[in-house]
DNA sequence: CCGTGATCATTG
DNA sequence: CAATGATCACGG
């Protein structure tokens, strides 16, 4: 038998959410999506975010398409991190879609990317596509803070994307700029297509780009917590 | 189309 | 075999 149960609305407070999110460490996903009355697709090649969907569910995420942090109240971002037997993260993490267009004198103290990393709660959860779907087990949150270095770090690499960006560069950015952000499409398909900024300062259409963070950052940080 | 939730799958 | 570039679903 459970005793335990979704979240129904957003947690009052810190503390709330924290013990929510320890509560459902050991669980499965199929153990979590049968009590919340969810069906569990056969994988996530369709269904890309249900886990994410998932988690948000249980602890009270207000699950929309707003451009929030998912606990504004809190001040909290809510993150499921697909990890390794080892702990290490198996995909790079989505932060947010990165502003093409007038950008001009935007500074990294009001950016998207430094709000939404404010404070991040981090859910493991694993992530092999060798274990099926409903067996993959929910691991110990993390509510992390950017450290000096690291926000040191994601500072400099956002402000050389947004740099190239702004001088009409955006078409010659690839995955390979930034050492732990790094900008890359986030679109439907290919055929999407957003304004930006040409090497000739002209309007251009392109890819609408996102800003994630690299397996490397994320390595880190999850490290430094579960490794002790 | 945009922003939310992300992972897929081809390729170097 | 990791990483890059591409892609999936949905509400608004």
């Amino acid at each position: 038998m459970h005793s335990i149960k979704p979240l129904l609305q957003p947690p009052p407070d810190e503390q709330i959410l924290l013990a929510q999110a320890q509560n459902l460490a050991g669980y499965s996903l199929g153990e979590l999506a049968a009590i919340a009355g969810l069906p569990v697709p056969p994988d996530l090649k369709r269904d890309k975010g249900w886990i994410g969907i998932l988690l948000e569910l249980w602890l009270g995420a207000s699950a929309g398409s707003k451009p929030e942090q998912d606990f504004a109240a809190l001040g909290i971002e809510l993150k499921t991190i697909p990890i390794d037997s080892l702990g290490r993260p198996l995909e790079t993490t989505f932060v947010c879609v990165a502003p093409l267009t007038g950008n001009t004198g935007v500074v990294w103290e009001t950016s998207h990317v430094r709000h939404k990393l404010r404070r991040v709660l981090w859910i493991p959860v694993e992530g092999e596509r060798q274990i099926p779907l409903a067996d993959r087990r929910v691991g110990s949150p993390l509510l992390w803070e950017p450290s000096p270095e690291e926000e040191q770090q994601l500072r400099l690499d956002w402000e050389e994307l947004m740099d190239l960006i702004v001088l009409g560069q955006v078409e010659r950015i690839t995955a390979r700029h930034g050492e732990v952000l790094q900008l890359r499409p986030k679109a439907a398909n290919s055929k999407a297509l957003t304004e930006a900024i040409g090497a000739d300062g002209s309007r251009i259409l392109t890819l609408p780009r996102g800003f994630y963070l690299k397996k490397n950052f994320t390595a880190a940080l999850l490290a430094r917590h579960f490794h002790v």
